[in-house]
DNA sequence: CTCATTTGGGTACAGCGTACTCAGTGGCTG
DNA sequence: CAGCCACTGAGTACGCTGTACCCAAATGAG
């Protein structure tokens, strides 16, 4: 860490991240140190008014009160009573803001130690889908940036083992764990993308779920009417009711279907 | 339609669409004109030099090759060879132009009837699944941008149709058929987002996946050898190789969970 | 004390969506 | 057939974004 950024940072220009919401910018070493790191200072010069620890904080409480796209480096330096360039002292880029933030964020809801796991898997995955969708509602932010190149810090790797733990009766191979992480966590984020959206939907046009579904009506009574969709016609008026708790439906039906599975593998 | 862009048009400012992947932009109403509209050209004035279909295509075409962070107006007008402010004459805004290329691409992979969809409701379940894999794997952008305020055009409508089509005889009720149909979309969409994230990820930074989990070995080990994280050490090599379909696995499982819940309706 | 080194932050640039504005076109009316 | 005016096309400009570049102030080692 001689230099202050190595050689691959100082050609990623606006084309890296061209959406600014792809976490990194091909610089991960750059972004294993920052989440690994000692931070040791350097012996010569004044020393930071800032920490790391305190933009990432920073900028995850304006993310979660006003969304990602408040979040610009303008604010974030306002939020923190600096000059909007003294940020980049800390963080590369902002790529490597978000792997922070996302990191930080992740290890919040995790049981504190591996005995908090419940014994039985069911209760394991209902608890596991549970934690990860209050998380995601908590910080929707999370499912709008990239994570596929986001380094695996100290969080995610916790996060795992404890998914792990909770899974060790179902009796299943490597593949079919990871298998069953990958279909519940796709379930969860899947299903409340869909619910942040509308309220993000809601809150950016001031305008109520109701009121919305309000305008819509002439427009589908008229399709109704026209007889191309006897199936949506003839469905009951409290199907899409807010009496029903889908997302408890969908992952009681998906335990069911690992079951299944583990019975089968049991028998044999 | 008698004035250009109704009053509510004119307010929708930058603040409107913050992130500008949220569909319209409050005014509902033209979007739905767009959609469902019979497009009838003013009597007098010269006509126009481009179509809203043409724009609408062109814009997908630009979406699918290089990414929806390449869609931008100014790349658009280039595209089609007219300068930036005239696309604005047939599309309010970005937002609206969104929503209209969302119904063009859903539309595309229906089926042709409703007497082309499986009768066995377990197949028509499998195949609506990796109809939509497909449509959004072809489609990555479809992921990015918010759908909740999207209007019902003629696509949404008739993929519900079909959709509950597959599902009439599984014994079930509105809310429980809306719930299977939500739970199979929240589990693919997540999926796929996984996915598409990886490949995105690889083109942006010219780095490929093994290149990427190779830098990363390093840490992995340490992390490893330290003895925190017991039940990872312990997976067999092969639970991350692509050896196993993990789709397929998934989508399996939920597909058992629903036969599980209509075997006991059908008991009673 | 001197000076290499580090931090803070101002300025500048390319790119974005789009409001505003005006020139030119062409069908309807007199 | 002339003239009007609704309409289309598009240039200019504004505020926003991330961040490259640069210089002044601060600090500890020699």
């Amino acid at each position: 860490m001689r230099e202050a950024y190595p050689e691959a940072m100082t050609k990623s220009g606006p084309a890296a991240a061209a959406d600014g919401t792809t976490t990194g910018s091909g610089d991960i070493a750059r972004s294993l140190e920052l989440l690994w790191g000692t931070g040791e200072r350097p012996s010569r010069g004044p020393r930071p008014g800032l920490t790391l620890d305190r933009i990432v904080a920073t900028a995850v409480d304006v993310a979660d009160a006003e969304g990602l796209a408040a979040l610009s480096m303008r604010r974030l330096a306002a939020e923190l009573g600096t000059g909007t360039m003294s940020l980049y002292r800390y963080v590369p880029g902002k790529g490597e803001l978000l792997d922070l933030m996302l990191d930080r964020v992740q290890g919040e809801p995790l049981a504190a130690d591996a005995s908090q796991v419940p014994d039985d898997w069911r209760r394991a995955i209902d608890e596991m889908a549970r934690t990860y969708r209050d998380n995601l509602r908590a910080h929707p932010w999370l499912l709008k940036i990239n994570q596929a190149r986001t380094v695996l810090g100290p969080s995610a790797l916790r996060g795992m083992e404890l998914a792990l733990t909770g899974l060790k009766d179902m009796g299943l191979d490597g593949p079919e764990l990871i298998g069953v992480i990958i279909t519940v966590n796709s379930y969860v984020e899947g299903f409340v993308r869909t619910e942040s959206h509308a309220t993000e939907a809601a809150r950016e046009t001031g305008l109520s779920h109701e009121a919305f579904w309000e305008n819509q009506r002439p427009y589908l009574e008229r399709a109704m009417l026209s007889g191309a969709y006897p199936r949506i016609a003839a469905l009951p008026h409290d199907a899409f009711g807010d009496g029903f708790d889908h997302f408890a439906f969908g992952l009681g039906r998906l335990v069911d279907g690992f079951e299944v599975l583990v019975r089968e593998r049991a028998r044999k």
